[in-house]
DNA sequence: CAACTATGCGCAAACGTTTTTCAAGCCGGA
DNA sequence: TCCGGCTTGAAAAACGTTTGCGCATAGTTG
């Protein structure tokens, strides 16, 4: 009985008398030391195969006493299932990118499945590479993330029976899966939070022209205000940069164009904080006389703002889950292709 | 010839009339194809093992036309190791794991190492079933990184032969590899930065007295002002939390106290920011009457406010790095057991 | 009591590599 | 001619699982 264990090569420690065998066991130890083969140890584990009860539980108390925990390496060699999940992110490991990996992780470790993280950097060869290295490690699926929401064409080269699921910024190719933010009903929560509270002189500042995420939510923006017969204070969204500097200029510019707004809808909480920075220099209450409306819900900016700031909330982590259930439907041979729009959340604060 | 590749079961997918096999080749159709046997075939691809050139040259044809890479997993199962390393973060993945685990992939990933990513969320539990979880995929070593610079607890449970290095938070045990941020150079940078521009009336505010990232720059700032014969104005460094809303109140309160006060040296760029505010708000004009320096070169803090901050960046990046050749070393039973610490570099901008 | 079915379990092949062992061929030297 | 050494490459044993097949034994039926 001592001498179960004796075949695996790990060191043998005497302590005290007694002879502990570390190193791990392997399923071969726990089959001898529960006298029986290797095969019915296996099947004990599984459940799979017929036994008597007792049999399976002296292997089970064999595992027990023996510490044993199955190499993944063998069985995934064996069953062709390595339980990893790739993660590719495109554009580096950001704001963006984070939740919707911790979402993904979340969702992937709840049924053992691990995380292999591969940072391209914006880089094709360096997709490619990483693609042939996930390949190579027999991923069982493949998520594609990236920091802009525009679309992007799909992973080159060849990931033969294995399926890919782009979050955040979708595929190009429509038979593709990709699991994207709501930008539509994003910017209804927001523009109908303006409209209840009696805001009709609304005014749209927001990143680059040549952003997806810029110009989808403006013309959204617009689109609703024409539902209910406004328009634009401005007649027409202000494109710039991400940034609170833009925020404080364009916020200047626009009370100069149309000193009677009431509201400003950002598009992301740097532009908004830097909205409501010029707004209170300049001595006009938020939200009393001008309400602001931000995008992302980045609490580093939404809580520092002066007032916090209120603003859509794009879910990030919720995208991350559900392209990781999406994948796992797809590795389970029952994908579901298309784009996948998870819906944003209106979170009020001081600023509208 | 043209059966080749007969063995492996992928799908042979037959169009335009020539046959193609598609799914991967395994070595013995590469040593089928070059005419050898796979033993042969796998020492032509590792070096080793003497043979003809003209044989290893065929088998090297073989590998490019059936476009053959070795099955990962069976190698893994062979030499025992996986070529991955799990990165374990503790204190969910935020704004100081990124760049150290962004350093860490960027190390590994040369050395076709990937990484596996575990995110405990600060719980115990849940750091020991990823910890179990490791160990059954055999990574070759575990790198654990978390937010706070304290001193953590080793990695309970077993990693029987399994080095592990802690970056950012070091091991309370010292014969653990640790890679941590240079505190004392960092604070050197800053506080011979404004004595060399001629402040002498130095506060410090920083974060909660329960983070050893406050108190300990806190001490060595106080130190190093000792030495030059000075101490602080207000007589004693200032606690608060990281946030912005603490840099605005310490900034009044710091006035109040010593209105004579020349320079803020801040635990962290967002305290710093705030500090910026109350003088730009107070017509207080920076650098010219009070220099104010940050700490992290936290961008969307340093870049957004005005004037844009001077501060101390701790190389992030670089920590991860070093974490991971350390790790290799260790891998490579070279351990280099202790605290390393990385210098820290002065980022020179407007406010100081 | 013979013939059958069900049950419980061992045996061995497979997964795709690496590595060790060993046989065959070739050469030169005695 | 025979032997020893060197080169080349084949054969086979591992690594630790999973799984299909088949053989006992026990339990049921005619």
């Amino acid at each position: 009985m001592a001498a179960a264990g004796m075949k695996s090569k790990g060191l043998r420690v005497s302590e005290s008398g007694r002879t502990v065998t570390k190193a791990r066991a392997t399923l071969s130890d726990v089959a001898a030391l529960a006298g029986v083969s290797v095969g019915t140890a296996s099947k004990a584990l599984s459940g799979t195969g017929r036994m008597r009860p007792e049999t399976r539980q002296r292997v089970l108390d064999a595992v027990q006493t023996l510490d044993f925990r199955p190499n993944q390496q063998a069985q995934s060699l064996q069953t062709g299932r390595s339980w990893t999940v790739g993660l590719m992110t495109t554009d580096g490991i950001g704001r963006f990118s984070i939740p919707v990996l911790l979402g993904a992780e979340d969702a992937l470790g709840a049924g053992k499945i691990s995380v292999l993280l591969c940072d391209t950097r914006g880089d094709l060869i360096r997709e490619q590479h990483h693609l042939r290295n996930l390949m190579d490690r027999r991923v069982d699926g493949i998520i594609v993330t990236g920091r802009r929401t525009d679309p992007r064409p799909p992973l080159g080269g060849v990931h033969d029976g294995v399926p890919v699921v782009y979050a955040l910024s979708p595929s190009t190719d429509s038979g593709d899966i990709s699991v994207v933010s709501d930008d539509v009903q994003g910017c209804r929560l927001a523009v109908d939070h303006l409209l209840a509270t009696g805001h009709t002189r609304i005014a749209h500042v927001t990143g680059p022209a040549h952003h997806a995420a810029a110009t989808d939510r403006a013309r959204i923006t617009e689109q609703f205000l024409a539902d209910a017969s406004l328009r634009l204070v401005t007649g027409k969204p202000h494109f710039g940069d991400w940034s609170e500097a833009w925020g404080r200029r364009v916020a200047e510019m626009v009370l100069r164009m149309a000193p009677d707004t009431d509201a400003f809808f950002c598009g992301n909480d740097q532009i908004a904080r830097g909205v409501t920075d010029t707004l209170r220099e300049r001595g006009v209450p938020v939200p009393e006389q001008v309400a602001v409306i931000g995008y992302d819900n980045w609490d580093t900016m939404t809580l520092a703002a002066r007032p916090p700031l209120t603003t859509i909330d794009s879910n990030l982590t919720e995208i991350g889950r559900v392209a990781a259930l999406r994948l796992l439907e797809a590795i389970d041979d029952n994908p579901a292709p298309g784009v996948h729009r998870v819906p944003c959340r209106l979170v009020i604060r001081d600023s509208a």
